[in-house]
DNA sequence: ATAATATATTAGCTTTGACTAAATCAAAAA
DNA sequence: TTTTTGATTTAGTCAAAGCTAATATATTAT
């Protein structure tokens, strides 16, 4: 039913299901820009994956295109690997969080089940990835990812991180630094408009900080 | 120097190395058979090699080819890679010694420098893989492989196992349900001629065994 | 409604690494 | 030395996945 996938398609439908989370159809030019392919490479692919029996993705002509059932299985599948093997290389291999995902990105397209399998028992099952996404379980079921993000607090609310956006190692050493990581607490105190900063506490930090929106709007919380 | 090797050319390299343990050249049937591909699809890659800057192997037409230097840096990385890996799915995942060869196979591509390191650091610098295999050290140097094999002792001599043949992993349970594992302690107690047949006793084991060539060939020993 | 801009598609070309079929070379046999 | 056989090489295709340049479609602004 499935196999003889290339680790070139299974890239196009992550990145698809990525994409169309939090929106219905993936355009053209928003998967190349993801993938740092031209557009033209695009649409000559995403056709390819429309005309497959069965298809992997329904497209439309300038319309952009969704993931049909079975290739949201294999995209499901592939993150899988992925959270399955940041966490592996976090908890086992000792890297740090800002380390995992490159990795993981060439790691996922082949290992067997039998190590997917291996792996998840030697962790416990884990149900999220070090920077708090969830992990699809084994029969590809997934929770809802948490949307609200740390830009959309104000004052005087109090929040608990559990995810951060994981695409830059960058990012994600500065929030480290700061404690801003999933479980951390956090306290609004002040926001500023126009600018839309952001002046916080993080529990168990001893002076405030203040964030701009490139950085809070990167930070998933849920309000307590 | 190095860099931007396809996994193919990887693999290319990795197999001529091994062609070339036991004899000065490896010839284009050969690699083709190994590979699984056509003579011809050998003939095109060889030549690519022959002519990259600097080359990764000397070809002569119609004489085989030989790894320069550079070409066998490349593939005792792999092999380095490959035995790591090895060591590393079974002491720390589990496998079994005859499920560890595929796996290791697929991943000795894309691990980094990094995972290698971390592996061989959690693993205590291995010396060898799980089949006997002598792993190249960090800086790629190999000890020699030893040569002598179980069908080459006669009745009296005493040997202990230090590596087997780990191709075919049928071959592998088998070995391993008679005992005849790296560190085996064996006594050769009758030849018979013309289908070379020898009885032998492993220690610890409780009744002698009758192994034909096509196994005894397959399994190195260091007489004692 | 038309023009301007942004987005998407088509057409044609490139590289990698396979393949088959045909041709050539080398080694062994007659 | 010639013939036969087996191994190797050449020539020409193919599929995957990328690219550029040219064209077409949508959307927005005038």
């Amino acid at each position: 039913m499935r196999e003889n996938l290339t680790h070139v398609i299974e890239d196009y439908l992550k990145t698809i299901y990525d994409l169309t989370a939090d929106q219905e159809r993936a355009s053209t030019n928003q998967i190349a820009e993801r993938m740092g392919v031209t557009p033209a490479s695009v649409t000559n692919m995403i056709q390819k994956l429309a005309a497959t029996d069965p298809p992997l993705l329904e497209y439309r002509k300038h319309r952009g295109v969704e993931l049909t059932d079975d290739g949201k299985r294999v995209a499901l599948e592939i993150i899988r690997h992925h959270r399955l093997l940041e966490m592996f290389l976090q908890q086992t291999l000792g890297y740090t969080w800002d380390e995992v995902h490159d990795e993981a990105d060439r790691l996922e397209h082949v290992i067997s089940e039998e190590f997917e399998e291996r792996i998840a028992e030697s962790l416990g099952n884990p149900s999220t990835d070090p920077h708090g996404d969830p992990i699809p379980t084994r029969d590809l079921r997934i929770p809802e990812s948490p949307v609200k993000t740390l830009s959309k607090l104000r004052p005087g609310q109090h929040a608990v991180v559990n995810r951060v956006r994981d695409s830059d190692p960058e990012l994600l050493r500065y929030l480290s630094d700061l404690g801003l990581i999933p479980g951390a607490k956090v306290t609004v105190l002040d926001f500023s408009p126009f600018d839309n900063n952001l002046r916080l506490r993080v529990e168990a930090q001893d002076k405030a900080i203040v964030l701009g929106p490139s950085v809070t709007s990167q930070v998933f919380v849920g309000v307590v």
